[in-house]
DNA sequence: TTACGATAATGACATATGACACATGCCCGT
DNA sequence: ACGGGCATGTGTCATATGTCATTATCGTAA
């Protein structure tokens, strides 16, 4: 079955070239554009899309404000949103309103695919990367050296994702629906898995990781 | 005769996005790309493209410091640079310095592929006669908008180097021999600068402003 | 069945961090 | 000589952060 996708973005050229780009892969299929979230709420009516990548900034309807309005009508979609890069509140606000991830622009073909078909799943999109990346430092057959303890969980990558973007522990805990307490305790079990002593030495080990 | 372009933005989104809508147009091969203006500066040695598609705003090397480089060597390139929609400031000076056009990204692939062709012709692209009268408008007037240059002393830098390499207030006033009072008076200093609320924002600006 | 691991939460505690106010000394340009 | 800006320092206050102990639920593997 193929995923099909509605682009929302006010830049043409964006919103052509992520069609074009997607055009290569015969699983999804770009089903409409739209060029702010007014339009976008329009087209949601006629079309049913698996997936909405929806850019924040716009003029007339922001991205946010897309969100609020469907929240308002309780309409459940996957919406994996776009940033630019100094948009990080923004981003905090839109997964609070459901957006299923985020992604900056600044990302590969591959991982967009891969993030487009995470959500379209249902599911929360967060970059696996750092398990893959973290099991890859445990070196399975000598073990002169055991390098990583265990890699991190579902939950604890995602809050590293956050955790990496800039925000305080509080602003996760609203953002996933957790006490801040609890956000503590991970950032800790996180922090120690990473072998690090603070959140701001995790953001390095995280791009290290390549997380960013 | 195919038009040889070289395009330069931060996104790889964007790029990928643009490659492969131009790909579909015979006359246009997009013969590299570069994701800042250090990287697009070393490889216009090697190749020797008609046209350059060029992003303002990225970190490390902007748009904008590219062309002032250009101007420097007195290296003259059909220049066409993107923009997004709230940068007409940074356009005009763009243009002083020798671009032949500019667009927004809200543009469809009709009219880049003929602002392409027309700067590939060494012609300025749009009417020239708006060229013009921005020209004179703005002869020398520069230094009017921001252009970011480093609001932070050299102490504010260095420091901002430690910050952003994960060292706490504490290892940084022993590196650099000063109390951690005067660690934390500059840090906050820097984090007012940098217009964030704390240092794990600090880190991720760093790495926008290309520090690391 | 039992044991364990992941998830979630709370409360207490120690430390780190950041904002502000304030003071001193230095250098630089007018 | 004077003022402005920068670097340096101290001190206080509020908040953020990280650690620990402890509890509880759930699902799954031994």
């Amino acid at each position: 079955m193929t995923i099909r996708v509605l682009v929302v973005d006010d830049q043409t050229l964006v919103r052509e070239g992520i069609k074009s780009l997607l055009s290569l892969n015969s699983d999804i299929h770009v089903c409409g554009e739209a060029w702010d979230g007014k339009q976008a709420l329009d087209m949601l009516q006629s079309m049913s899309p698996n997936v909405v990548l929806l850019d924040i900034r716009m003029p007339v309807m922001s991205g946010l404000e897309l969100l609020q309005a469907l929240e308002k009508e309780s309409l459940s979609l996957n919406i994996l949103v776009l940033t630019t890069f100094d948009e990080h509140d923004l981003v905090l606000e839109c997964l609070r309103l459901g957006a299923k991830g985020y992604l900056k622009k600044d990302v590969s073909l591959n991982t967009l695919v891969s993030a487009i078909k995470t959500v379209a799943d249902g599911k929360n999109w967060m970059q696996p990367v750092v398990t893959e990346r973290i099991k890859s430092q445990v070196p399975s057959a000598g073990d002169a050296h055991k390098v990583m303890t265990s890699p991190l969980t579902e939950k604890e990558q995602q809050i590293l994702q956050l955790v990496a973007a800039g925000y305080t522990n509080n602003e996760i805990a609203g953002a996933i629906f957790r006490s801040e307490g609890t956000v503590r305790n991970q950032v800790s079990s996180i922090l120690s898995k990473l072998e690090v002593k603070d959140r701001t030495r995790a953001v390095l080990k995280a791009m290290d990781l390549g997380i960013l």
